[in-house]
DNA sequence: CATGAATGAGGTTTCATTCAT
DNA sequence: CATGAATGAAACCTCATTCAT
């Protein structure tokens, strides 16, 4: 339920309860049972939903990209991480919650199933965006899997680390420029061959 | 408690009760509330130990660091934080929740005072370790605070990526080795002249 | 709750549990939840109940007054007081205790505004009867507010004197005979011209 | 302790701990139980304070009482009870609240006893100066002991009727004014012959 | 005489879940 | 399909009291 959403979204997990969102949604609460089988399933449920769109993001690239360059392929990568970060922020950060969290646990065979194809499958685009750059002498010789995995793991690293600023500092959100510069780092050192202009195209005032 | 960490270690924030901690710490649940405000708070000192632990490992290295070379910085580096990593792997990945969540607003001001200042005298010490690269010439000439936002961030992205694939795909532990991809990609990236030898001392086959 | 009634009139508001409560009413504690806020408001709500019950009778005595004679009206009042005490004297010294305690500080400001409310209505109907004896000459000239504060604070200050020595000295309960002689004096005293038989229907010795 | 007069007044029986009691004091929560068998017995120890000091204020009003006016009587009572109203009005408070409670039966029999004594003593005193009032023909015919009672539920209920008010209308405190209004209701109701000038010396705007 | 750390029973309250309607 | 009142287990936390020192 994109009610569910914003409840979590608001409250967190945890502060959440069933009649919270039942009433945001305009139901009782049995009724949530009667589509979700517990409280996690429904979280989790959400979940899925940001998975599927970080799928549909990165298959779109690997269509879309006669564009060669490697840098506009880990551009390209970065837009799409970016623009599932805006598509719901608070649950994006939720959900790397969820990943390594007592709450994997409880859900049902089918749920963890797609959640573990959803995640495998991203992975896997990514991959692929890597190995070709591998094969056409672009990028270093390195397992394109291990290669996606980084990238993940700067990305959800930057998201949590910026909220982790936000709240604990009182900052604004540096997330786009952390997140450019970590990109531009990460792409530069992937390079087989030095870039000809070697700058660093100032990420200003990033933190 | 060196008892409460196990007990959050096995269960987790939410699973484990107070009773549990206090059982496994031989105490009744009373006491616990003479050296802990709550649950939370309790949560919370553990945390703060991993932060000392990494802030005495970085300050080690800025102290020790008579070798210049770039690559051994950043080497030190991974070492330090896989060292916390191994220190207590289940505090460090329960520490990268508490950061973005809704239990920090439930602290005393004291204690989060003790956090900030933790997380910011970290990222100080290692901002220090670019700035010097920087000024030797050697790392590109990106703002050192940012850089340093970007190891924290790739190390909790590792982290948490890694416990993640462990949980959902059964998979085994890599973490080492992924963290050595990601810090020599990183240090490749942000390297103004590019190494000698070209080499990738291949992560065999890690993901 | 007919229940809850019986429960703190035989415990006191202190010693009974909501588990009590929730027994005697044949519900589960989280039920009670469900209709009071917490223990606070569910105890003062029946201390609502018997401010109402109050007001009626008060009412009811303004209304059905043809009967001018200054005794009679405070005969009524006595009356109805005694009623009152009668209908249920262990909550109506609870709510004496509520007045004037803690309690009232944690209670909603709906049922807060209600108690208020019922209090300032009782005062105002006893006020008006004051004030009638007065326009009639019958009583002497103080003011009416001032004079109903003074009923009300015999009956309270009586109520808590027999329970008082009730407890004390294991005395059987003299409250209808105290309240008697009490709002005898207090009748002569307000009266403006003497009575013509002076007399004190003796009050059989009783304290 | 004089210490815990001053937490039982700010925070009233319930809210007050025994350790906020020991730190006021000074002292270790231990040792509070070296001097009282337990929270009760402390704070009924307080509660005989102050029933001395009405004792002590009755038995000088019936010493010094060579002037035989009942009104001046009455005044002296009056007197004399808002003095101890002065003396420590939450205490007193509180006091009213300890008769008729459930604390009343956890008791030490010799404290209980010692209750016992000092409360028949002060109506005792008060009833003798009504007997004296009667033998002179000044009074009417009532049992003393029931007009000593009588006076003792008004001041107590005029005393927790403006405290009432005091909380739950925020009105500022008339004790003086409403008391004084009272005793000469009072006054006036148990006097034999009117009084010769009939005045009712105008308690102005009390309520 | 005094301490104060430790107790642990017991209180209030929450909330995921169920089931009769 | 939907309800929502009721549940009741279990959580967190308090605090009067004790006892070894």
């Amino acid at each position: 339920m994109v009610a569910a959403k914003r409840v979590f979204s608001e409250k967190g997990l945890n502060k959440a309860t069933m009649e919270d969102i039942a009433k945001e949604a305009e139901l009782s609460p049995g009724t949530l049972y009667l589509y979700f089988k517990n409280k996690d399933e429904l979280f989790s449920s959400l979940s899925i939903r940001i998975l599927q769109y970080l799928n549909i993001r990165l298959e779109h690239i690997t269509n879309t990209e006669g564009e060669k360059k490697p840098r506009d392929r880990i551009e390209a990568l970065k837009e799409a991480m970016y623009d599932v970060y805006e598509f719901d922020p608070v649950m994006l950060i939720n959900m790397f919650h969820l990943q390594s969290s007592e709450t994997l646990k409880n859900l049902s065979p089918e749920l963890l199933d797609n959640i573990k194809e959803l995640s495998q499958s991203s992975i896997q685009t990514t991959a692929r965006l890597f190995a070709e750059g591998i094969e056409e002498g672009e990028f270093i010789d390195e397992h394109p899997v291990a290669l996606a995995g980084i990238v993940w793991a700067i990305f959800s690293g930057v998201v949590l680390w910026e909220e982790s600023k936000r709240i604990i500092n009182d900052e604004k959100n540096y997330l786009k420029q952390t997140l450019g510069t970590a990109f531009e780092v990460f792409e530069r050192g992937i390079r087989k061959t030095p870039a000809k202009k070697g700058g660093s195209r100032k990420a200003d005032g990033s933190t």
